[in-house]
DNA sequence: TCTTAGCACTCTTTATCACCGAGTGCTAAA
DNA sequence: TTTAGCACTCGGTGATAAAGAGTGCTAAGA
């Protein structure tokens, strides 16, 4: 059933004020808005409807009324107005970015850093990987004493390398002729198409080599699926100065879940088409965190990686101010990496000699 | 001057019951303990002198005492006995550090985690890099149009590389001149030695490839100089659990000052010689943290590389078993480590492509 | 001279109670 | 359909009292 005008209006601003205050909303004062041509009455009237139609609720009989879920969740859907950064804002974006992100190495941390100032709220970062990843070329380099040196260099020009000790004495000529067939039969392939069939061709082709291709494909394997890195994740002290959090028992459990859940499980939440994805409460990945809400986007990092980003705050959020914050700030990292052009993530995640190599 | 047995008995166990309750002690508590042969009385006069002598301190006229800064100190240095790991202990610990030591990967951010874990406090963990790191090989591969891939072998055996673009057409031949020479003349330098005139001499010799010397030579300086790698924190609503932080504004105050002081600010303190260090309260980073102390470690990776952990907590912790707990887990990550003996923690700091290269 | 029992004093903590104010729901009138 | 009015509910505040914990000091005892 659809809400009528004056319902939404009045469900709009009881949001709003909510967001802004953090204190339940009384009927006086939405009738005192200036373009509010109701009585308090009357709004008192509608208020009750809208409670027992689910979209708000009353801590207790003499308190005003604070959004449910449902009614946050029809607000982002429907109701809420689009911020418009102000210049300032932009500008101020703009500078904080072109400062940190100086420090190339650490670009995913120092992305969450910013947003989570930009917001004051806890953020999170993370850059993903595609399936689309395939290897783009091999080279093989012979070290020293019993040793050579893997270079993969992958679709998206990222390098990565491994260092692998010789089982057994090899010459330079026997590795040139694994790097052929490596570079033969396996780029260009992504991690569903390696099979165990192709596994065994390869290796009646590499002759003398044979033994390395086990370890030179589990390699090539984990690099392909790692569709992950590090999640970074900042600012959570932010939180504390929330009303919400004023209850030091629920901000502990929302910490906690911060630390373990949220961090798991919110990529796999990430629907693949829209771009920008907000969580409301009980929406939520973990049970635990029935009153925090999760913003979210995506952004291009070069072909075949995704960056996300996101913060993470009380359901009570301006969810207008952090959505426009976020995506401008994913538009300006996505422009910046396309500038680039060489992808300019790497190492997200880290290569690795196992001691079995 | 120093204190009597008796004095230092019971400040002793003033400072231990005190760990455990996070109560100002009273004198009759102690007075009650087994082997205190002495009445609440004695216990006070005594108490009354440590008073004054700025061990112990009172939150109010009717209160029992809690330690002050000096006290800690006292304890920490000379009176706490040691904490011996039971083998439950020692064995959940073993446990543990296998099961997450597996995803390679990301050594250093499962290591905070699992201290962590195992302290129940933040942790931190870092790897630090050592000035006597210096580049035991290069390798020149030609790319596909006009790039080449830089590999350069550490002393540390870790393996770097970097995608950079050629700014004029050089054949395979004029690469691996530039390889030669630099092989030559560049290895086996620490950061220090590398040196203006060395640079111009490199390019002198460098042929086609002049043009490249200043490219390589950044590259390789940064790989030298950079000293650390990303600092991971985990488990800060650990702390929250801790009583001296159910004030929320302290709580928030701590919170934010483990964001950005300690993480920036730990390394420096970190002495040379000592592998465990304990800063109590006010000796610590930040004024901020005056009832906060760190307690950390060092452990050791591989060839020019440490590891540092440690965990953030109230004044009032157990220093004994957290030093111990954190010791051994130091000395099993550096058995780990040495077991290995390829150094395991590789790509801590991201290796990059510059947009200028 | 050192120890200890005893007691007055201080200060915090907790409980109780009354009161105020904010806000609602309902009724009746416009 | 809207609105004014009013009784009712309930959390918040502040004052007061009572209880409890612990100390410091004094004076007696070993």
């Amino acid at each position: 059933m659809e809400l009528s005008d004056r319902k939404k209006k009045i469900l709009r601003a009881i949001v709003d004020l909510y967001i802004r205050t953090a204190e339940p909303v009384a009927s006086k004062t939405i009738a005192q808005m200036p373009d509010m041509d109701f009585s308090s009455a009357t709004i008192r009237n509608e208020m009750a409807e809208l409670t027992t139609l689910g979209y708000l609720e009353q801590p207790h009989t003499s308190a005003g009324r604070i959004p449910s879920p449902a009614g946050y969740r029809l607000y982002v859907d429907e109701l809420m107005q689009d911020y418009r950064l102000s210049t300032d804002e932009t500008k101020s974006i703009n500078q904080a970015m072109e400062l940190k992100m100086q420090e190339v190495d650490k670009v995913v941390s120092q992305v969450g850093k910013l947003v989570s100032q930009m917001t004051n709220l806890p953020a999170y970062a993370m850059a993903a990987r595609s399936a689309r990843l395939t290897v783009k070329r091999f080279d093989l380099i012979l070290a020293d004493s019993g040793s050579f040196i893997l270079v993969v260099m992958l679709s998206d020009s990222s390098v990565k390398n491994k260092l692998i000790r010789l089982p057994v004495e090899l010459t330079e000529a026997d590795l040139k002729l694994l790097g052929a067939v490596l570079n033969a039969s396996v780029t260009e392939l992504t991690a569903e198409q390696l099979s165990p069939e192709l596994l065994s061709r390869v290796t009646r082709s590499a002759g003398n080599a044979a033994s390395l291709v086990p370890v030179v494909m589990e390699f090539v394997t984990s690099l392909l699926h790692q569709e992950r890195g590090e999640v970074y994740m900042t600012g959570q002290a932010k939180l504390l100065g929330q009303p919400e959090y004023h209850d030091i028992d629920k901000a502990q459990k929302m910490l906690s879940a911060l630390d373990e859940d949220v961090v798991s499980n919110l990529p796999a939440a990430l629907s693949p088409d829209s771009r920008t994805q907000i969580l409301v409460g009980p929406e939520n990945v973990s049970k635990e965190l029935r009153d925090t809400s999760v913003v979210m986007t995506k952004f291009d990092i070069g072909d075949g990686m995704q960056g996300l980003i996101g913060v993470v705050g009380p359901t009570r959020m301006d969810y207008a101010q952090i959505t426009a914050r976020l995506s401008y700030f994913a538009e300006n990292l996505s422009r910046m990496f396309q500038k680039n052009q060489t992808p300019a993530i790497e190492g997200l995640e880290n290569k690795h000699n196992d001691p079995e190599a």
